[in-house]
DNA sequence: GTGGTCTAGACCACG
DNA sequence: GTGGTCTAGACCACC
Protein backbone atom coordinates (compact mmCIF):
# COMPACT_ATOMS: atom_id res chain seq x y z
CA UNK A 1 0.00 0.00 0.00
CA UNK A 2 1.06 3.59 -0.42
CA UNK A 3 0.36 4.34 3.00
CA UNK A 4 3.26 5.10 5.62
CA UNK A 5 3.13 5.66 9.04
CA UNK A 6 5.19 7.56 10.81
CA UNK A 7 5.08 6.78 14.93
CA UNK A 8 7.20 10.38 15.74
CA UNK A 9 4.48 12.34 14.45
CA UNK A 10 2.44 13.66 17.02
CA UNK A 11 -0.90 13.19 15.48
CA UNK A 12 -2.60 10.37 16.21
CA UNK A 13 -2.88 7.47 14.22
CA UNK A 14 -5.91 7.36 12.84
CA UNK A 15 -5.86 11.36 11.43
CA UNK A 16 -2.21 10.33 9.70
CA UNK A 17 -4.52 7.45 8.32
CA UNK A 18 -7.48 9.17 7.21
CA UNK A 19 -5.27 12.37 6.00
CA UNK A 20 -2.83 10.13 3.96
CA UNK A 21 -6.09 8.82 1.95
CA UNK A 22 -7.66 12.31 1.52
CA UNK A 23 -4.45 13.22 -0.35
CA UNK A 24 -4.48 9.69 -2.15
CA UNK A 25 -8.18 10.53 -3.25
CA UNK A 26 -7.84 14.07 -3.91
CA UNK A 27 -5.17 13.29 -6.28
CA UNK A 28 -6.76 10.86 -8.19
CA UNK A 29 -4.19 8.11 -7.08
CA UNK A 30 -8.02 6.76 -5.93
CA UNK A 31 -10.03 6.93 -8.58
CA UNK A 32 -13.69 7.67 -8.18
CA UNK A 33 -15.86 4.55 -6.72
CA UNK A 34 -13.13 2.75 -6.22
CA UNK A 35 -12.73 0.66 -3.88
CA UNK A 36 -10.81 1.51 -0.27
CA UNK A 37 -9.17 -1.53 1.39
CA UNK A 38 -10.74 -3.59 3.79
CA UNK A 39 -10.64 -2.48 7.72
CA UNK A 40 -8.89 -5.69 8.30
CA UNK A 41 -6.81 -5.76 5.55
CA UNK A 42 -5.17 -2.32 6.08
CA UNK A 43 -4.81 -2.72 9.93
CA UNK A 44 -3.01 -6.32 8.97
CA UNK A 45 -0.66 -4.01 6.51
CA UNK A 46 0.30 -1.29 8.67
CA UNK A 47 0.34 -3.92 11.85
CA UNK A 48 -2.01 -1.57 13.54
CA UNK A 49 -5.16 -2.33 15.74
CA UNK A 50 -8.64 -2.68 13.23
CA UNK A 51 -9.90 -0.28 15.68
CA UNK A 52 -7.55 2.80 14.77
CA UNK A 53 -8.38 1.79 11.36
CA UNK A 54 -12.07 2.09 11.84
CA UNK A 55 -11.85 5.63 13.29
CA UNK A 56 -9.86 6.98 10.21
CA UNK A 57 -12.44 5.55 7.71
CA UNK A 58 -15.01 7.24 9.60
CA UNK A 59 -13.37 10.37 9.90
CA UNK A 60 -12.87 10.20 6.09
CA UNK A 61 -16.50 9.42 5.31
CA UNK A 62 -17.76 11.99 8.00
CA UNK A 63 -15.76 14.34 5.58
CA UNK A 64 -17.59 13.04 2.31
CA UNK A 65 -14.04 11.64 0.84
CA UNK A 66 -16.12 8.28 0.85
CA UNK A 67 -19.04 6.30 0.77
CA UNK A 68 -19.87 2.61 2.49
CA UNK A 69 -22.08 0.41 0.85
CA UNK A 70 -23.84 -2.37 3.72
CA UNK A 71 -21.66 -5.85 2.51
CA UNK A 72 -19.94 -4.33 -0.12
CA UNK A 73 -17.08 -2.27 0.96
CA UNK A 74 -16.08 1.31 0.99
CA UNK A 75 -15.58 3.71 -2.12
CA UNK A 76 -13.97 6.35 -2.80
CA UNK A 77 -15.64 9.66 -3.58
CA UNK A 78 -15.07 11.78 -6.67
CA UNK A 79 -12.18 14.30 -6.54
CA UNK A 80 -14.15 16.64 -7.77
CA UNK A 81 -16.88 16.43 -4.99
CA UNK A 82 -14.38 17.16 -2.07
CA UNK A 83 -11.44 19.48 -3.99
CA UNK A 84 -13.62 22.81 -3.67
CA UNK A 85 -14.02 22.33 0.20
CA UNK A 86 -10.47 21.15 0.46
CA UNK A 87 -9.00 24.10 -1.46
CA UNK A 88 -11.65 26.21 0.94
CA UNK A 89 -10.13 24.39 4.22
CA UNK A 90 -6.33 25.12 2.57
CA UNK A 91 -7.00 28.83 1.93
CA UNK A 92 -8.34 29.09 5.72
CA UNK A 93 -5.35 27.56 7.00
CA UNK A 94 -3.34 30.07 5.02
CA UNK A 95 -4.79 32.53 6.03
CA UNK A 96 -4.26 31.74 9.73
CA UNK A 97 -0.35 31.61 8.93
CA UNK A 98 -0.26 35.04 7.26
CA UNK A 99 -1.84 36.84 10.06
CA UNK A 100 0.57 35.26 12.21
CA UNK A 101 3.25 36.84 9.85
CA UNK A 102 1.95 40.09 9.43
CA UNK A 103 2.38 40.24 13.20
CA UNK A 104 5.68 39.77 13.50
CA UNK A 105 6.92 41.79 10.65
CA UNK A 106 7.23 39.71 7.68
CA UNK A 107 6.59 42.00 4.76
CA UNK A 108 3.75 40.51 1.97
CA UNK A 109 7.21 40.60 -0.48
CA UNK A 110 8.78 38.20 1.61
CA UNK A 111 6.15 35.47 1.36
CA UNK A 112 6.18 36.40 -1.98
CA UNK A 113 9.15 35.20 -2.50
CA UNK A 114 8.90 32.00 -0.02
CA UNK A 115 6.03 30.57 -2.17
CA UNK A 116 7.60 31.17 -5.16
CA UNK A 117 10.30 29.27 -4.63
CA UNK A 118 7.83 26.51 -3.48
CA UNK A 119 6.69 26.18 -6.81
CA UNK A 120 9.74 26.08 -8.83
CA UNK B 1 -4.59 41.56 32.16
CA UNK B 2 -3.92 41.16 28.54
CA UNK B 3 -4.26 37.53 28.52
CA UNK B 4 -7.81 35.56 28.19
CA UNK B 5 -8.36 32.12 27.70
CA UNK B 6 -10.69 30.48 25.96
CA UNK B 7 -12.15 26.88 27.57
CA UNK B 8 -13.32 25.89 23.88
CA UNK B 9 -10.21 26.11 22.61
CA UNK B 10 -8.89 22.14 22.11
CA UNK B 11 -5.52 23.57 22.63
CA UNK B 12 -3.61 22.59 26.93
CA UNK B 13 -4.23 25.56 28.60
CA UNK B 14 -0.59 26.36 28.96
CA UNK B 15 0.01 26.52 25.97
CA UNK B 16 -2.52 29.32 25.31
CA UNK B 17 -1.15 31.01 27.63
CA UNK B 18 2.22 30.75 26.39
CA UNK B 19 1.43 31.36 22.86
CA UNK B 20 -0.48 34.72 24.20
CA UNK B 21 2.76 35.88 25.98
CA UNK B 22 5.11 34.96 23.43
CA UNK B 23 2.84 37.46 21.48
CA UNK B 24 3.17 39.84 23.78
CA UNK B 25 6.51 39.63 24.04
CA UNK B 26 7.21 39.60 20.34
CA UNK B 27 4.95 42.81 19.44
CA UNK B 28 6.96 44.94 22.30
CA UNK B 29 3.88 44.76 24.86
CA UNK B 30 6.22 43.33 27.18
CA UNK B 31 9.45 45.07 26.68
CA UNK B 32 12.82 43.61 27.15
CA UNK B 33 13.98 42.52 30.82
CA UNK B 34 10.12 44.18 31.79
CA UNK B 35 8.88 41.43 34.97
CA UNK B 36 6.03 38.98 33.93
CA UNK B 37 3.16 38.66 36.53
CA UNK B 38 4.23 36.40 38.71
CA UNK B 39 3.32 32.74 38.94
CA UNK B 40 0.68 32.93 41.64
CA UNK B 41 -0.61 36.10 40.53
CA UNK B 42 -1.05 35.33 37.10
CA UNK B 43 -2.95 31.90 38.66
CA UNK B 44 -5.10 34.14 40.35
CA UNK B 45 -6.22 36.47 37.90
CA UNK B 46 -7.13 33.44 35.47
CA UNK B 47 -8.06 31.23 38.22
CA UNK B 48 -6.06 28.50 37.16
CA UNK B 49 -3.95 26.33 39.20
CA UNK B 50 -0.73 27.92 39.39
CA UNK B 51 1.09 24.62 38.18
CA UNK B 52 -0.53 24.99 35.06
CA UNK B 53 1.06 28.79 34.57
CA UNK B 54 4.74 27.04 35.64
CA UNK B 55 4.34 25.16 33.06
CA UNK B 56 3.35 27.68 30.43
CA UNK B 57 6.59 29.48 31.78
CA UNK B 58 8.19 26.77 31.71
CA UNK B 59 7.59 26.54 28.18
CA UNK B 60 8.37 30.27 27.11
CA UNK B 61 11.47 29.93 29.39
CA UNK B 62 12.41 27.13 27.23
CA UNK B 63 11.72 28.57 24.17
CA UNK B 64 14.29 31.74 25.33
CA UNK B 65 11.05 34.10 25.43
CA UNK B 66 11.84 35.31 29.29
CA UNK B 67 13.94 34.12 32.12
CA UNK B 68 13.77 33.34 35.78
CA UNK B 69 15.57 34.65 38.52
CA UNK B 70 15.49 33.00 42.31
CA UNK B 71 13.54 34.89 44.55
CA UNK B 72 12.84 38.02 42.11
CA UNK B 73 10.69 36.66 39.09
CA UNK B 74 10.50 36.24 35.71
CA UNK B 75 11.69 38.73 33.32
CA UNK B 76 10.92 39.17 29.21
CA UNK B 77 13.64 38.73 26.69
CA UNK B 78 14.22 41.65 24.00
CA UNK B 79 12.23 40.56 20.84
CA UNK B 80 14.68 40.64 18.81
CA UNK B 81 16.71 37.68 20.56
CA UNK B 82 14.15 35.70 19.50
CA UNK B 83 12.15 37.11 16.73
CA UNK B 84 14.47 35.63 14.02
CA UNK B 85 14.07 32.00 15.45
CA UNK B 86 9.71 32.76 15.50
CA UNK B 87 10.13 34.14 11.88
CA UNK B 88 11.78 31.28 10.25
CA UNK B 89 8.91 29.02 12.44
CA UNK B 90 5.90 30.86 10.60
CA UNK B 91 7.97 30.47 7.52
CA UNK B 92 8.60 26.36 7.84
CA UNK B 93 4.91 26.93 8.49
CA UNK B 94 3.85 28.64 5.85
CA UNK B 95 5.97 26.11 3.86
CA UNK B 96 3.68 23.02 4.38
CA UNK B 97 0.76 24.90 4.11
CA UNK B 98 1.83 25.64 0.40
CA UNK B 99 3.10 21.95 -0.49
CA UNK B 100 -1.42 21.35 0.58
CA UNK B 101 -2.17 23.83 -1.59
CA UNK B 102 0.30 22.56 -4.62
CA UNK B 103 -1.02 19.33 -4.22
CA UNK B 104 -4.30 19.90 -4.25
CA UNK B 105 -3.64 22.16 -7.71
CA UNK B 106 -4.18 25.55 -5.98
CA UNK B 107 -1.70 27.76 -8.10
CA UNK B 108 0.62 30.78 -7.17
CA UNK B 109 -1.62 33.18 -8.49
CA UNK B 110 -4.17 32.69 -6.38
CA UNK B 111 -2.34 32.22 -3.15
CA UNK B 112 -0.83 35.67 -4.37
CA UNK B 113 -4.44 37.13 -4.57
CA UNK B 114 -5.31 35.58 -1.45
CA UNK B 115 -2.19 36.94 0.38
CA UNK B 116 -2.77 40.64 -0.97
CA UNK B 117 -6.26 40.81 0.29
CA UNK B 118 -4.96 39.80 3.99
CA UNK B 119 -2.32 42.59 3.49
CA UNK B 120 -4.87 45.18 2.94
CA UNK C 1 15.56 -1.58 37.11
CA UNK C 2 18.18 -0.17 35.99
CA UNK C 3 17.71 3.02 37.42
CA UNK C 4 18.12 4.00 41.06
CA UNK C 5 17.60 7.35 43.06
CA UNK C 6 19.86 9.22 45.38
CA UNK C 7 18.04 10.78 47.68
CA UNK C 8 20.93 12.66 49.13
CA UNK C 9 21.76 13.69 45.37
CA UNK C 10 21.06 18.05 45.49
CA UNK C 11 19.47 17.42 41.80
CA UNK C 12 16.01 17.34 41.31
CA UNK C 13 14.95 13.57 40.97
CA UNK C 14 13.27 14.38 37.32
CA UNK C 15 16.60 15.55 36.57
CA UNK C 16 18.95 12.34 37.96
CA UNK C 17 15.61 10.82 36.28
CA UNK C 18 16.65 11.97 32.76
CA UNK C 19 20.50 11.83 32.97
CA UNK C 20 20.55 8.14 34.46
CA UNK C 21 18.43 7.29 30.76
CA UNK C 22 20.28 9.57 28.68
CA UNK C 23 23.49 7.61 29.48
CA UNK C 24 21.16 4.33 28.91
CA UNK C 25 20.36 5.42 25.52
CA UNK C 26 23.41 6.80 25.06
CA UNK C 27 25.71 3.59 25.46
CA UNK C 28 23.34 1.65 23.80
CA UNK C 29 21.77 -0.13 26.63
CA UNK C 30 18.52 0.89 25.32
CA UNK C 31 18.45 0.32 21.55
CA UNK C 32 17.03 2.71 19.31
CA UNK C 33 13.17 2.67 18.85
CA UNK C 34 13.00 0.28 22.36
CA UNK C 35 10.14 0.55 24.30
CA UNK C 36 10.66 2.57 27.54
CA UNK C 37 9.20 1.76 30.94
CA UNK C 38 5.77 3.45 30.97
CA UNK C 39 5.03 6.78 33.09
CA UNK C 40 3.16 4.82 35.69
CA UNK C 41 5.27 1.27 36.18
CA UNK C 42 8.49 3.52 36.66
CA UNK C 43 7.04 5.15 38.87
CA UNK C 44 5.44 2.25 40.89
CA UNK C 45 9.26 0.83 40.64
CA UNK C 46 10.92 4.33 42.18
CA UNK C 47 8.14 4.24 44.47
CA UNK C 48 8.01 8.07 42.77
CA UNK C 49 5.14 10.48 41.79
CA UNK C 50 3.88 9.64 38.30
CA UNK C 51 3.67 13.53 37.61
CA UNK C 52 7.82 13.38 38.49
CA UNK C 53 8.21 10.66 36.17
CA UNK C 54 6.47 12.22 33.64
CA UNK C 55 8.79 15.09 33.81
CA UNK C 56 11.63 13.49 34.02
CA UNK C 57 10.57 12.05 30.47
CA UNK C 58 9.35 15.17 28.90
CA UNK C 59 12.77 16.61 29.59
CA UNK C 60 14.06 13.65 27.82
CA UNK C 61 11.70 14.29 25.04
CA UNK C 62 12.81 17.68 24.28
CA UNK C 63 16.45 16.77 24.39
CA UNK C 64 15.46 14.73 21.63
CA UNK C 65 16.49 11.19 23.40
CA UNK C 66 13.09 9.82 22.97
CA UNK C 67 9.61 9.64 20.85
CA UNK C 68 5.90 9.38 22.50
CA UNK C 69 3.29 7.49 21.08
CA UNK C 70 -0.21 8.65 22.51
CA UNK C 71 -1.52 5.36 23.15
CA UNK C 72 1.12 2.77 22.61
CA UNK C 73 3.93 4.55 24.76
CA UNK C 74 7.56 5.67 25.00
CA UNK C 75 10.39 5.01 22.42
CA UNK C 76 13.99 5.51 22.38
CA UNK C 77 15.36 7.79 19.78
CA UNK C 78 18.89 5.81 17.95
CA UNK C 79 21.78 6.87 19.92
CA UNK C 80 23.24 7.98 16.62
CA UNK C 81 21.12 10.78 16.55
CA UNK C 82 21.81 12.25 19.43
CA UNK C 83 25.69 11.37 20.26
CA UNK C 84 26.71 14.55 18.48
CA UNK C 85 24.62 17.23 20.22
CA UNK C 86 26.04 14.88 23.89
CA UNK C 87 29.56 15.07 22.35
CA UNK C 88 29.34 18.66 21.96
CA UNK C 89 27.63 19.66 25.22
CA UNK C 90 30.66 17.61 27.73
CA UNK C 91 33.35 19.81 25.44
CA UNK C 92 31.75 22.94 25.99
CA UNK C 93 31.59 21.84 29.67
CA UNK C 94 35.01 20.82 29.75
CA UNK C 95 36.11 23.95 28.50
CA UNK C 96 34.65 25.95 30.76
CA UNK C 97 36.64 23.49 33.70
CA UNK C 98 39.63 24.23 31.57
CA UNK C 99 39.23 28.19 31.70
CA UNK C 100 39.01 27.61 35.23
CA UNK C 101 42.33 25.63 35.48
CA UNK C 102 43.97 28.05 33.38
CA UNK C 103 42.65 30.97 35.58
CA UNK C 104 44.43 29.30 38.77
CA UNK C 105 47.75 28.36 36.95
CA UNK C 106 47.48 24.99 36.57
CA UNK C 107 49.34 23.69 33.39
CA UNK C 108 48.47 22.38 30.03
CA UNK C 109 51.05 19.43 31.12
CA UNK C 110 49.10 19.07 34.56
CA UNK C 111 45.94 18.28 32.79
CA UNK C 112 47.30 16.37 30.36
CA UNK C 113 48.96 13.84 32.89
CA UNK C 114 45.41 13.97 35.15
CA UNK C 115 43.35 13.22 31.70
CA UNK C 116 46.00 10.50 30.52
CA UNK C 117 45.60 8.75 33.96
CA UNK C 118 41.31 8.84 33.89
CA UNK C 119 41.91 6.82 30.60
CA UNK C 120 44.21 4.11 31.92
CA UNK D 1 33.99 47.67 41.74
CA UNK D 2 35.06 44.28 39.33
CA UNK D 3 31.97 42.46 40.14
CA UNK D 4 29.04 42.39 37.63
CA UNK D 5 25.73 40.64 37.92
CA UNK D 6 24.57 38.30 35.55
CA UNK D 7 20.68 37.98 36.29
CA UNK D 8 20.05 35.32 33.45
CA UNK D 9 22.63 32.97 35.29
CA UNK D 10 20.63 30.08 36.95
CA UNK D 11 22.98 29.88 40.19
CA UNK D 12 21.98 32.06 43.22
CA UNK D 13 23.12 35.56 43.26
CA UNK D 14 25.30 34.98 46.53
CA UNK D 15 27.28 32.23 44.73
CA UNK D 16 27.78 34.22 41.74
CA UNK D 17 29.19 37.07 44.15
CA UNK D 18 31.25 34.99 46.31
CA UNK D 19 32.83 33.00 42.96
CA UNK D 20 33.58 36.54 41.08
CA UNK D 21 35.58 37.33 44.54
CA UNK D 22 37.21 34.13 44.90
CA UNK D 23 38.86 34.80 41.25
CA UNK D 24 39.49 38.02 42.41
CA UNK D 25 41.61 36.70 45.37
CA UNK D 26 43.03 33.85 43.81
CA UNK D 27 44.10 35.79 41.16
CA UNK D 28 45.80 38.38 43.42
CA UNK D 29 43.53 41.22 42.20
CA UNK D 30 42.66 41.52 45.80
CA UNK D 31 45.77 41.16 47.67
CA UNK D 32 46.51 39.25 51.22
CA UNK D 33 45.19 40.98 53.96
CA UNK D 34 43.36 43.74 51.97
CA UNK D 35 40.04 44.86 53.32
CA UNK D 36 37.41 43.46 51.34
CA UNK D 37 34.09 46.08 50.57
CA UNK D 38 31.71 45.84 53.58
CA UNK D 39 28.35 44.87 53.59
CA UNK D 40 26.63 47.29 52.85
CA UNK D 41 28.35 49.59 50.60
CA UNK D 42 28.32 46.12 47.99
CA UNK D 43 25.41 46.17 48.48
CA UNK D 44 24.62 49.78 47.37
CA UNK D 45 26.86 49.09 44.56
CA UNK D 46 24.98 46.05 42.88
CA UNK D 47 21.64 47.46 44.42
CA UNK D 48 20.95 43.72 45.34
CA UNK D 49 19.49 43.24 49.24
CA UNK D 50 22.41 43.29 51.99
CA UNK D 51 21.14 39.64 53.35
CA UNK D 52 22.88 38.07 49.90
CA UNK D 53 25.89 39.86 50.39
CA UNK D 54 26.23 38.88 53.49
CA UNK D 55 25.40 35.23 52.54
CA UNK D 56 28.02 35.61 49.87
CA UNK D 57 31.17 36.53 52.35
CA UNK D 58 29.86 33.76 54.60
CA UNK D 59 30.34 31.21 51.81
CA UNK D 60 33.70 33.04 51.39
CA UNK D 61 34.81 32.77 54.44
CA UNK D 62 33.53 29.49 54.99
CA UNK D 63 35.59 28.41 52.23
CA UNK D 64 38.38 30.05 53.96
CA UNK D 65 38.91 32.52 51.59
CA UNK D 66 38.36 35.25 53.60
CA UNK D 67 38.77 36.51 57.34
CA UNK D 68 35.91 39.19 59.35
CA UNK D 69 38.23 40.73 62.38
CA UNK D 70 35.02 42.13 64.94
CA UNK D 71 34.84 45.61 64.04
CA UNK D 72 37.02 45.87 61.80
CA UNK D 73 35.42 44.23 58.55
CA UNK D 74 36.46 41.53 56.32
CA UNK D 75 40.27 40.68 55.03
CA UNK D 76 41.12 39.03 52.41
CA UNK D 77 43.42 35.44 52.74
CA UNK D 78 46.46 35.07 50.73
CA UNK D 79 46.23 33.24 47.59
CA UNK D 80 48.57 30.78 48.60
CA UNK D 81 46.53 29.61 51.53
CA UNK D 82 43.80 29.00 49.14
CA UNK D 83 45.25 27.98 46.03
CA UNK D 84 46.00 24.26 46.22
CA UNK D 85 42.79 23.32 47.78
CA UNK D 86 41.31 25.20 44.67
CA UNK D 87 42.98 23.67 42.44
CA UNK D 88 42.55 19.83 43.63
CA UNK D 89 38.52 21.01 43.58
CA UNK D 90 38.74 21.74 39.95
CA UNK D 91 40.66 19.09 39.08
CA UNK D 92 38.31 16.58 40.71
CA UNK D 93 35.77 18.54 38.78
CA UNK D 94 37.61 17.67 35.44
CA UNK D 95 37.67 14.42 36.60
CA UNK D 96 33.90 14.28 36.34
CA UNK D 97 33.88 15.58 33.09
CA UNK D 98 35.90 13.52 31.27
CA UNK D 99 34.40 10.51 32.87
CA UNK D 100 31.59 11.54 31.11
CA UNK D 101 33.48 11.82 27.73
CA UNK D 102 34.84 8.67 28.03
CA UNK D 103 31.56 7.06 28.22
CA UNK D 104 30.54 8.52 24.94
CA UNK D 105 33.46 7.41 23.56
CA UNK D 106 35.44 10.52 23.50
CA UNK D 107 38.89 10.11 23.25
CA UNK D 108 42.16 11.05 24.81
CA UNK D 109 43.40 12.47 21.55
CA UNK D 110 40.23 14.41 21.32
CA UNK D 111 40.51 16.21 24.62
CA UNK D 112 43.85 16.67 24.41
CA UNK D 113 42.88 18.68 21.34
CA UNK D 114 40.12 20.35 22.55
CA UNK D 115 42.25 21.25 26.17
CA UNK D 116 45.25 22.52 23.50
CA UNK D 117 43.53 25.00 21.88
CA UNK D 118 41.89 26.43 24.90
CA UNK D 119 45.90 27.11 26.26
CA UNK D 120 46.75 28.86 22.90
C1' DG E 1 -3.27 -0.25 28.76
C1' DT E 2 -0.68 4.32 27.17
C1' DG E 3 0.70 9.49 27.35
C1' DG E 4 -1.00 14.21 28.46
C1' DT E 5 -3.28 17.80 31.10
C1' DC E 6 -5.11 19.83 35.15
C1' DT E 7 -6.17 20.67 40.11
C1' DA E 8 -5.05 20.98 45.02
C1' DG E 9 -1.95 21.58 48.35
C1' DA E 10 2.64 21.06 50.33
C1' DC E 11 7.69 22.14 51.02
C1' DC E 12 12.14 24.20 49.79
C1' DA E 13 15.76 27.75 48.55
C1' DC E 14 16.38 32.45 47.36
C1' DG E 15 16.09 37.52 48.22
C1' DG F 1 7.40 37.79 48.29
C1' DT F 2 9.54 34.81 44.21
C1' DG F 3 10.43 30.42 41.35
C1' DG F 4 11.02 25.30 41.58
C1' DT F 5 10.00 20.62 42.98
C1' DC F 6 7.10 16.99 44.55
C1' DT F 7 2.88 14.37 45.90
C1' DA F 8 -1.89 12.84 45.36
C1' DG F 9 -5.51 12.09 42.68
C1' DA F 10 -8.52 13.13 38.77
C1' DC F 11 -9.93 13.25 33.77
C1' DC F 12 -9.21 12.96 28.79
C1' DA F 13 -7.90 11.03 24.12
C1' DC F 14 -5.77 7.30 21.88
C1' DC F 15 -4.91 2.40 20.91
Amino acid sequence: MLIEIDFRDKRPLYEQISGKLEELILCGVIGADEALPSVRSLAMDLSINPNTIQKAYDALEQKGFCYSVAGRGRFAAAADEVLPARKQEILDELGKVVDKAIKVGITEKDIGKYVHEKYQ
